[in-house]
DNA sequence: TCCCAAATCGTAATCATTCCTATTTACAAA
DNA sequence: TTTGTAAATAGGAATGATTACGATTTGGGA
């Protein structure tokens, strides 16, 4: 997703576009995989000197109830990303850089039917590892 | 894992099996499913009043590392159940009772060609929703 | 049985996250 | 452009899971 397409669903769905969220959306826009909330307030805290977590994590939660970010937990805490809209897809998630690529295979129509009588609500296919250029330095 | 084999497990390690951790093992092999630090020490408490969170949360990770637990993280806390040893598997997981379900389906070996030059670690894949028998109640 | 390293207790500390109240601000309407 | 108001934020306390630590107890080998 785009950063401006970001900012224009906020005010699509009636939320105000305060500096901040752009700014944080910003972050993300750069980023290009998964960060902390810690990270991002690393990131607003030269600019908004004293931010709120109050504020990160509250737009945080939004971004994610309306789409435009998506999350994960890797090893005890939440992570977000700017969100993939196009299709359904998962990552392989580098562990030093937090940058993600996309992998176009997904085993859920296969394993649907192994579930026969089971509600499937969601689920989750990560491959974790170190990307090309984290290998290097 | 069956329960004999994962305390036989902890002394073939040089560990201690004292009665806590007998109990704790005997715990998971009933429960067949994800299980908090919290289910845990509620299943203690009334036999052994006052127990420590750092018994709890040693033994845990203790049985982690030895291969006779298996851990995975669901909305923001550790879960854990009894090692399935025999095969590589994924899980589906009931969101309501935690007990899992086994998925035969690994689609690595596709997606490793889709990562040549990318160092992978590790990978995760599990199924969210409910199981037939929660779908009653 | 005795000894001692391992295990446990009791409790404080940590860390991410959530919650609360007072204050400020974006922006719709006049 | 000004104003009214609901939304957004600040500042900091509270929560909940987990980790840390000094003092004490205990499993199991000698």
């Amino acid at each position: 997703m785009e950063l401006n397409e970001a900012i224009n669903e906020i005010k699509k769905q009636g939320y105000k576009t305060t500096a901040k969220r752009k700014d944080m959306l910003q972050f993300f826009d750069e980023a290009d995989g998964y960060r902390t909330a810690k990270d991002l307030i690393n990131y607003l805290e030269p600019k908004y000197e004293g931010i709120s977590f109050d504020t990160v994590y509250r737009n945080l939660h939004l971004f994610d109830d309306i789409g435009v970010l998506e999350t994960t937990e890797l090893n005890g805490e939440k992570h977000f990303r700017i969100s993939c809209t196009h299709h359904h897809h998962h990552h392989f998630i580098c562990k030093d850089c937090g940058k993600t690529k996309e992998i176009d295979i997904c085993p859920m129509d296969e394993v649907l039917k192994a579930l026969d009588n089971y509600a499937i609500e969601d689920h989750k296919f990560e491959i974790y590892g170190v990307c090309p250029v984290c290998q290097e330095a």
